[in-house]
DNA sequence: CAGCCTCTGTAACGAATCGTACACTGGGAA
DNA sequence: TTCCCAGTGTACGATTCGTTACAGAGGCTG
């Protein structure tokens, strides 16, 4: 039942005083969530008491009684569908909800500011080195192919090349960082290193407590769901694939060619199977 | 600005507490903008000066003022029109729902008795060889290391290297192959020798109609979404996880005591970050 | 006009709030 | 070992909250 229905029940039963106060708040009604018994008198304008009669009137038991129930009712609006999904069931059928509740988690968390957030360093960089921990480095490889589709210099950093592959590294270049609890010591040394010398970082972790997330501010979070004993990295997948979609998108016209050359190539090389 | 960024944001500088304290929060924001200081400490749990000085750690001027800019937030968040979870509108607006519905598929083709199938030969075999096409390859990666993890003798194959990768290969060895449309020249060719040579395949595809699909009974076919202008692998990489579980969890117990041997590994070489 | 009832605001009170001062604990440095 | 300090919880005060008691205003009825 909404508050609006609430209100019409009350109806004719309301004082004149009391219909201001319905007024004002269905105007805004986040003002019975947030706001006092005062804040709401003032801006009425009436007197505190009248706003503790008009909470009776609908059935409440006082104003905090109506607060409450404006509180679960913004709490409902605002749960993600992921969160809504917490059916606890047997094991086997749970592992399928909870798949789907991380992808489209990881779906409303890469809207469209967050990617091209992510994305903008990656349009302008000379150069792009991939860098990733355990279980996120298929996101990495997915990263690695698409990208080098549609733009040049991009490369993967083998953990025991670190030196080698980010010595020449400028402040022209961007460095992406996959890294998932529990974090490589590698990564987050590395990804440290980098930020010291101000080179742009583009970081794909699983929470802003992540020793990552305080480098930088391109960056999201996505929630990693467990397949039996592993760490899934179906969500970093998707982010990788998100992630070269909004890159392409930016780079423009000229992708376009690009890949029509590859698909020349693999044209002119026989490499797909034909019936 | 949001929660998470100024919690990213305050990053290392944060207490066990106060990381607690985040954790909390994070995993309901509503929390914050309803809850007063001692429902938070009891909720963490800790006690509410703790709260206080998580607050002021974040930049704000005690819980009061992280409150009041918590209720703009979700003030803000409710404004707008409602469940902006749906992904930006425009061309991609189906994209999210696309990748969802192909996931599900996906999740439903593989039930019980298809993935005991494929993993059939995977788990009595003496030596895995994969190879993959395309769009295939990261989930090709995650079948190598997924498998790594419980067995042994697990390779991945390079395209380049066919030959002399499977040159040795049994008929008490299998190989994995992923491949979808378009389908590689190579892998089919590979796929079609070593099953003239009697060697068990796993095959994953897209479709019975594939060229693929006639080799063998240990056999999926998936749906592959498009993101752009490029397939996805996505699902692929579902189907490589789910057969990892499958096959640990046929090859039983003794998996258990091999993923603790690496866990001891990580633990005594330092592999990860660590407070 | 008198009486009464409804409606509304002022005043006061107990409960609960946040913020701060202070004491305790445990681990690292000298 | 001793010292020190960051980290944490307990105790307490100032403030604000919601609620209730009470009095005044206004209008309808008889």
């Amino acid at each position: 039942m909404s508050i609006e229905e609430r209100i019409a029940r009350a109806g004719e039963r309301l004082t004149p005083t009391e219909r201001r106060i319905a007024e004002t708040v269905l105007e805004d009604p986040t003002q019975l969530a947030f706001g006092t018994v005062s804040d709401l008198a003032g801006r009425v304008p009436t007197s505190p008491p009248s706003i503790v009669r008009f909470a009776s009137k609908l059935g409440f038991d006082g104003y905090a009684d109506l607060q409450r129930w404006a509180r679960t009712q913004i709490a409902n609006q605002l749960a993600t569908p992921a969160q809504r999904i917490r059916r606890p069931e047997g094991l086997q059928s749970d592992l399928g909800e909870r798949v789907q509740g991380a992808v489209s988690t990881t779906l409303a968390a890469l809207d469209q500011s967050t990617l091209s957030q992510l994305a903008g360093p990656l349009v302008t960089a000379e150069r792009i080195g991939i860098l990733s921990g355990e279980t996120s480095q298929a996101g990495a490889h997915v990263l690695l192919s698409g990208l080098s589709m549609i733009r040049d210099g991009v490369r993967l950093i083998e953990q025991h090349n670190f030196g080698r592959d980010l010595n020449g590294a400028t402040t022209r270049d961007a460095v992406v960082v996959f890294d998932f609890a529990r974090y490589r010591r590698s990564s987050i040394s590395a990804a440290r290193a980098l930020h010291g010398q101000g080179i742009p970082l583009v970081v794909i972790t699983d929470s802003p407590l992540s020793p990552l997330s305080g480098l930088t501010e391109h960056r999201c979070e996505l929630e990693v769901p467990a397949v039996g004993p592993f760490d899934s990295s179906l969500t970093a997948v998707l982010a990788a694939e998100l992630l070269v979609l909004e890159v392409a998108d930016a780079i423009g016209p000229s992708v376009r060619e690009r890949i029509d050359r590859l698909e020349r190539f693999w044209d002119e090389t026989g490499t797909f199977h034909t019936e």
